[in-house]
DNA sequence: CTTCCCTGTTTTGCATTCATTTTGATGTAA
DNA sequence: TTACATCAAAATGAATGCAAAACAGGGAAG
């Protein structure tokens, strides 16, 4: 079964207060779209589902405000920050400039165990290729560029790349919405592994950026096609 | 006088809340460096000083371990993150990646307040340069890279950026450490205004890249020099 | 003299409580 | 009917209380 997203940065430690137990769980609901987007976060809901006091749930959500999940307003209650179209491009375009960083550290510095965990996820996206599974493959996605990263040998760089990938993620049922995408993608990321392979660091770079400004196009251009579809009963005067 | 580092963040309306208003604080506190690295945070003699109950205060230090700035220990209090000349490297790397975009988006996308800006910054760096004044370099320094970053008119970028230079302005008491590095340091941002002027965005961006590596390289060699002049009791029989 | 253990104190983590603000309903007047 | 004012109910923000864990000191055993 497939992991969900966003557990990396949990070390068992850390698991060992109530706080930072309720921040990975908190954190996972959001990114699997529990709640809507723009949604009101019912504080004693979640109390009671957590068996928690509201002190623990409370301080898990500022830090869930820090990163940028959850949007606090004062005296008014905590809501899922709302999916903002306008926010995807610079997104991708931060995202890019870290892609090449990781592309010419991973291609001098992955070591044999990162080879191997990457040549397995790439081989499992390749299956789900074939099985048309979408959903697998976004997943995979996530994970094989997050070992990428890490492959870096940088380990702020690896976190700040899954902050983005993080981002990025509640976005992504507009993403891959067609199969085209999907092949197109997985014949990128074979690009990506010859480069990898071949220890071709500028190549690599070179790769990974056109392979995250394509993932970026295609996402945008997915949402301005949902905009188009259905702006029904709004201002339509000036169309 | 000069403004404090690390307030780019702080809008009017997140103050509102007690929460919002003491993170500020306390990410000032830290910054400064009032509280030594590696030594541990009293929580009881902050909330008598910010006149508050343990509860905003804990939720602040749980924001700034998320941050990085503070490190939380289960069950035996919160320390200041220690300072670990092996995290320079991964920074300044990362940051290299950051100050390439943002070269590479702030020749393209500066506006005439932007550059107005930054001119009077970089004349003001001249003159704390001319003064000998190395404690408002580097902070003039601090605001004229934050300027350009948010000059890039990514947003998303600019505050990682700052985040990224937060980390880094805890160690600045290695940096600079001699007037000759000030004067380099000078010249590097006179080529940066000069490529910024005339909209070179691949020379704008290479100045900044070797503008960081450079300080960089500096910070890493103050410290291997700091580690050589004062081991002083620790095993010197290799020595 | 060192080491271990025991106990009292302090500190931490979380629950609970209290005060303030917001929200929504109801009633009243224009 | 609509708009506005008033007030009760709910939710938020922050303080306080309480149990458990860590810390510090002293004394006994080796």
């Amino acid at each position: 079964m497939l992991r969900p997203v966003g557990t990396e940065t949990e070390t068992p430690e850390s698991a060992a207060t109530l706080h930072d137990l309720v921040v990975g769980q908190l954190r996972n609901i959001l990114l699997e779209g529990e709640f809507a987007a723009g949604r009101r976060i019912p504080e004693a809901q979640l109390c009671a589902r957590f068996g928690i006091s509201r002190t623990p749930l409370r301080e898990a959500l500022k830090v869930m405000a820090a990163e940028g999940l959850v949007t606090l307003r004062p005296n008014r209650g905590a809501v899922v920050t709302p999916i903002d179209v306008t926010a995807i491009g610079p997104i991708f375009e931060l995202k890019g400039a870290l892609e090449g960083l990781i592309g010419a550290l991973a291609a001098l510095r992955a070591d044999d165990a990162a080879m191997t965990a990457l040549e397995q996820h790439h081989h499992a996206l390749g299956e789900a290729l074939a099985r048309r599974d979408q959903n697998a493959y976004t997943r995979l996605n996530y994970a094989f560029h997050q070992l990428l990263a890490q492959a870096s040998g940088n380990a702020l760089l690896a976190q700040n790349y899954e902050a983005l990938q993080q981002k990025i993620w509640r976005y992504r049922f507009a993403v891959n919405e067609f199969d085209e995408r999907l092949a197109t993608s997985y014949q990128e990321h074979e690009h990506i592994m010859i480069a990898l392979r071949a220890r071709a660091r500028l190549d690599l770079a070179e790769r990974l950026q056109e392979h995250n400004r394509l993932t970026g196009e295609a996402m945008i251009r997915t949402f301005a096609e949902i905009a188009e579809q259905k702006p029904r009963g709004k201002k339509e005067k000036s169309a």
